[in-house]
DNA sequence: AGTGGGATTCTCT
DNA sequence: GAGAATCCCACTA
């Protein structure tokens, strides 16, 4: 058992240590765990089933590569625990995770999650504005679930580490599936870190975004 | 089942 | 003014 993961209590927040971590190393232990989304209908939970690192200034796949340090990158340069939410290609929002210490921008983005109950899949599909015929069109992907949970850039910087507010993170028991990790999605431009397998997912979940044949098991798994 | 293009607006140069 | 950590529909087969 992962020495990190044996100090989590299922159904209690996720500890402060836990966003202090690099995303590279909070990226695969953020899957499993539940995110829960307040909503005037009331609380929708879903389980993370895809992940993606993007961490420090010389990732040139992130928007903190360089150190850029803009309105919009701010919250990445803060301390873990917040919500990293951007608006990409005019339409969609995606959810990030920020992990890490001050001044050093790392992020977990969320790229897919799974309903735990009916009655959260029913809450996500009213969001959702779409048929939703495959598990994977309901909340496989950073735009889709954003849609399913009413994630917008209102909730941008919020604490996720709290019970209660609009949005936070809870801890689950240790995963039975097996996590693979291949190249992450999207990020063609970002040169020799376009092909480093810094994205996570439990192989065979529906929910998954993009399945890459070539996936390996990750090392760090049981 | 797989491909190709349009949508839409914020962000930074 | 360009381009973006994406999605969805229409089309082919």
């Amino acid at each position: 058992m992962d020495p990190i993961l044996e100090q989590i209590k299922p159904g209690a927040p996720l500890p402060p240590y836990f966003y202090r971590l690099k995303a590279l190393e909070a990226a695969p232990l953020l899957l499993g765990q539940t995110l829960v989304r307040r909503t005037e209908e009331g609380d929708i939970r879903c389980r993370i089933v895809e992940t993606e690192s993007y961490g420090g200034i010389e990732d040139k796949g992130s928007h903190a590569h360089g150190g850029r340090r803009t309105a919009r990158t701010e919250i990445m340069f803060g301390s873990g625990g917040t919500a990293y939410i951007y608006l990409i290609y005019g339409m969609y929002n995606c959810l990030n995770v920020v992990t890490g210490t001050e001044g050093d921008p790392q992020a977990v983005l969320i790229r897919a999650v799974e309903p735990l109950s009916p009655a959260d899949e029913t809450g996500m599909r009213r969001y959702r504005g779409t048929a939703a015929r495959k598990p994977v069109d309901l909340s496989g992907g950073p735009g889709k679930l954003c849609r399913a949970l009413d994630i917008t850039k209102a909730l941008n910087g919020l604490p996720l580490a709290q019970p209660g507010g609009l949005l936070w993170l809870e801890d689950r028991p240790a995963p039975n599936e097996v996590i693979v990790q291949a190249p992450r999605v999207g990020i063609a431009y970002a040169e020799e870190y376009a092909a480093k397998p810094w994205r996570f997912y439990f192989r065979g979940n529906p929910y998954v975004s993009v399945i890459d044949k070539q996936a390996e098991v990750w090392a760090g798994s049981n």
